[in-house]
DNA sequence: TTGTACGCGTTATCAC
DNA sequence: GTGATAACGCGTACAA
């Protein structure tokens, strides 16, 4: 019905195409690969004869035949998270151009479905692969790259060198937060976000530690609320138990793992009718857009998204070259300051205030 | 140094795995596609060969010998609207156990990338294509349907039946929130989106111009208020002019053409100290996660997106069967209220009142 | 139960 | 400038 071309049960190859032209084989693949090579009106009338058929390369057979493909996959952690979406926005952009087009593929938090996508991309002798693991440690990593298969870690890194990866530093990503907070005069601070397993969770949390001590602060006035995962919900649930911590030793503010826990914390706080950051001040981390847009734009740790997915697309293109070494990028987060810090009666307003006299300065 | 397996300097094919095992070529064959005809010894002799080796099937051979593609492509609008990977979502269960794996691939709202996409994707001859639109009546969808790609449309339809499509009902969720907003008690109320030439803008206002006028309200006190996108930016500017407009004839409600656009609004009208829904009530479209997650959360016409995808992968799975008969498949939207427009407060609080007296009834 | 010859669509290499 | 032919890796039919 929609079928404009003279059907013939499959579509056209070259062969369809060099009959229907009166050339042989070997000229039509010299128009497609090698067009100089070929008269002006032999050309035109194979590309006649293209258009009239319909044909479309076989990217199948081309490929086994030329050994290489013209495809990259991401396979992303989750897909509903607009931070890894603007990592594949980074990778698309590096891979444009290059005329080979990029597959997402989402594994959802399971790593059943990474393994088995994979698979497929293995089989599907794809150019390269850009994963953000559900686990960094997986040996279905090594299985992966002992295959030959061009790997870079995305958002993740591993302990040692056999892998390229670009990731972001976390611990001081985690310092930045702290220490805007402690310059902002808070000196009780809740750190929500779990489980611990996550290396980004730990890592964040720890350089928030080392933060707090060249401070000079209490270790005990900064709390961990842990949560079950980084999710809107679990924010939430956190808010509540933040609530129910007595007023005299409460935190005055809080660092959240992501921005999903900061949201939900924040609609927690306000819902319950309290202010941020007049009751509780709060420090994301991603600076995912819909941080910025929250009712009260949120105060988060950027991350360079973007670039983090154009540079991992670099690194996996130069994983093809001989010999190759592997290279950890590491970017540099910044600290983007909105009201859910800086809004109007900011800084601990009730609490043991120990002194604004102590000033914005640290250790 | 990664490399577990003998290096051959290629990846091993099937000729390698039976050298290996010191069977024939077929014997392999055998092993990977039908186990039973072949003798346990020899079979597990073979399948230790190929874990020995890290054989893994070539796809591409794979599929040009049999014709068919294990791969189904989902080209987005937008990745980064929680809406469309939602639907991915939907379409990857449905995918699942099919043995299936699904690429998704980000237009992001461009039509020369969706192009580009759609040519790889025809070169690659995957199974099927599910596909959102830059524009549904962009004559490249023909083109690829035209070479006898299943395809279907993706919560786009087409007026003519010569696709399959999976859409919902724009008109009936426009009516719906308006019902819902002169249930309320209000008696003003504005249409914020934008630009007119997407159709579901274009369906929704209708929708609502419809339920407006069965209610037996005045046509000119559904205001809209045009956006040039449906972008969270968008939606502020248009909190802005709102803000704008006298007192006196100020809509006391707001219906958005998607969620991004209420979630601008609300920020919007938060951040600049009037209330929702005592000053502004509003209502969104698509009731994306971040909306029961906003600081207030967001009344919305909720889309069953999960469905949405299911179905369409279902459709494109009949596509291949002989003589199949194109479907429209439209779902029917659903109103989720929240305390956008249910919180303390709500109902129109100044402006011209019509009474009370008339009820909750409606035309 | 196992081994062999052939075809799939494309590209590269050679002869004309 | 153009035509013929071998190869890529795998699946299948048929022969042993």
């Amino acid at each position: 019905m929609v079928d404009t071309s003279p059907s013939l049960g499959r579509s056209p190859s070259v062969k369809d195409v060099a009959a229907a032209a009166g050339v042989s084989l070997g000229t039509v693949s010299n128009v497609l690969n090698r067009p100089a090579r070929v008269s002006p009106e032999t050309r035109s009338r194979v590309e006649r004869a293209m258009a009239d058929l319909g044909f479309v390369r076989n990217e199948s057979a081309r490929q086994l035949r030329m050994g290489t493909s013209h495809t990259l996959a991401y396979v992303m952690l989750d897909a509903s998270n607009p931070f890894f979406t603007d990592v594949a926005q980074g990778i698309e952009l590096a891979a444009e151009g290059a005329d080979i087009s990029l597959f997402l593929c989402n594994s959802n938090n399971s790593a059943a479905r990474e393994e088995s996508h994979l698979g497929h991309l293995m089989q599907q002798r794809v150019q390269g692969i850009l994963l953000t693991p559900v686990d960094p440690e997986s040996a279905t990593i090594d299985l992966v790259a002992g295959r030959g298969v061009p790997l870079v870690l995305v958002d993740r890194k591993r302990d040692d060198e056999r892998y390229c990866s670009v990731a972001v530093d976390d611990e001081l990503g985690g310092r930045l937060a702290i220490e805007h907070l402690v310059d902002r005069g808070h000196r009780r601070v809740a750190y929500v976000g779990g489980p611990e397993k996550l290396g980004q969770v730990r890592d964040r949390l720890a350089g928030a530690r080392a933060a707090w001590a060249d401070a000079g602060l209490l270790a005990a006035h900064l709390t961990v609320l842990p949560t079950q995962a980084l999710t809107v919900g679990e924010g939430r649930g956190a808010g509540e138990r933040l609530a129910g911590i007595p007023a005299s030793r409460r935190p005055t503010a809080a660092f959240c793992a992501n921005d999903l826990v900061a949201l939900g914390l924040l609609q927690q706080v306000i819902g319950s009718g309290r202010s941020v950051p007049g009751d509780v001040a709060i420090v994301g981390y991603d600076d995912i857009y819909f941080a910025a847009a929250a009712a009260v734009p949120l105060t988060s740790v950027r991350q360079p998204r973007q670039e983090l997915g154009r540079t991992a697309a670099e690194l996996v293109f130069a994983e093809t070259e001989p010999d190759h070494l592997h290279r950890q990028v590491v970017f540099q987060p910044e600290l983007v300051a909105r009201a859910s810090t800086t809004g109007p009666s900011s800084g601990p307003s009730k609490g043991p205030s120990k002194g604004p006299g102590k000033g914005p300065g640290k250790g």
